[in-house]
DNA sequence: TGATTTTTATACTGTCTCGCATAATATAAA
DNA sequence: TTTATATTATGCGAGACAGTATAAAAATCA
């Protein structure tokens, strides 16, 4: 989210809109909002890999021209990413309340996976599969920064299906002798195995059935 | 492994060199050896990815020069599935004997992902993941041949993977409701998962930890 | 020896690439 | 109005890119 001004309740709010609060900016008026610019060049990256995408394509998609892009965003790699903090954004918001949620184990298990594919096939008629995983897995190797990032979006995902399985098991859904960093693993490495799949053309009903033999295995006979 | 010709039993066997058996060539002999060529551009391509491996990279890495690439392989697109052959066969190869034998199922697997910790970490400084996760699933949604491989190499290892679980249900070494399809799911998902943290810099300890975990779980108690 | 065959070596072409320099444009402030 | 500011629009330039054309080199065959 772009940070906004300071929002003083002032007397008349003429138009509702939130940026109209901010105070009159001083030269010629940006052509395009840098939020939906943003979600046009991480569509681009996800869909061709940070190589094979192209500055005139990031143009094109996002209907900046050049300079305006490097105004914005700084140079490709800046951009990619800003693209990739914004999905890891968009995957938090989009299972915050579930990881939140106090829901039965399997209940939550399968909205997360639902939520997941939704990412991972899109609106297109091609799947994107995930960015972590292959896009940004690929970079990581020769960037630190992305590295880290990527790093930390496996880690804590590991660590957020723990608490869950950790939760599980104190309200006795799981046995006493059920490992919730070991499940956490395996949970995540469901996920990863249908961002691979879904990427791979394969289609999103076999997925849903490998999902839920991995939920029954997890949650064995709970 | 390349077609050899056919090894017919001479008196004489002057080199003990296999491809020496071949009729002599006509023209100028070629100074490279397709073998290690095509190894040398599969090292690239799994470390770069298609789209940032140029021409170049790779006539540097094989030692040969551009229109010998040509000639032996074909354009970029063939020297890649060629590359992707070679390994899913390298793979295959060095898997043959776990997958049949009829060792215990926990030996049987911990065998398998050792192999593949090999072959993500290889022995480069920096980790090089799975050609089949990483490189060729992201390339998968633009060319149905490599998609095609792809899915063959996911839905092979299922089967793989199936197959080693209804041998231990059946000796015993698994309960009767132990589900192989789902298990070998679970067991390839535990491969991709072991993949991507390779590629994102993830200690190999960490890794086999995983794996210890994940075979307790599959072979739950046994 | 000379002719044929196969590969290597060099260099070229037209296109794309990224990043930036420059100039035009649209707004607010003075 | 004029000035200052911030953006857009155009396009340049040095280099990388994939693929190929052409010629030289090294072998076998006659």
């Amino acid at each position: 989210m772009v940070q906004k001004t300071k929002k003083l309740p002032s007397a008349k709010a003429p138009p509702a809109k939130l940026e109209a609060m901010a105070p009159k900016r001083r030269g010629r008026p940006r052509a395009y909002e840098p939020d939906v610019a943003l979600g046009k060049a991480l569509d681009l990256f996800r869909k061709d890999g940070f190589a094979a995408t192209s500055l005139d394509d990031l143009s094109a998609a996002t209907g900046m021209n050049r300079p305006s892009l490097y105004g914005a965003f700084g140079d490709k790699r800046e951009l990619f990413i800003k693209s990739y903090q914004r999905y890891r954004d968009e995957a938090r918001v989009a299972t915050a309340d579930i990881f939140r949620s106090e829901q039965p184990i399997r209940e939550r298990l399968a909205r997360i996976y639902s939520i997941a594919l939704d990412i991972y096939f899109g609106n297109h008629s091609e799947p994107r599969g995930c960015f972590t995983v292959m896009t940004a897995g690929s970079e990581a190797v020769f960037d630190p920064e992305i590295r880290g990032m990527v790093q930390d979006a496996l880690v804590g995902l590991d660590k957020a299906f723990a608490s869950c399985f950790r939760l599980a098991r104190e309200k006795g859904e799981l046995p006493e002798s059920a490992d919730p960093v070991v499940l956490a693993q395996l949970a995540s490495a469901t996920l990863h195995s249908i961002a691979i799949r879904s990427r791979a053309g394969l289609p999103r009903k076999d997925l849903e059935a490998i999902v839920a033999g991995a939920i029954d295995v997890m949650c064995c006979g709970a």
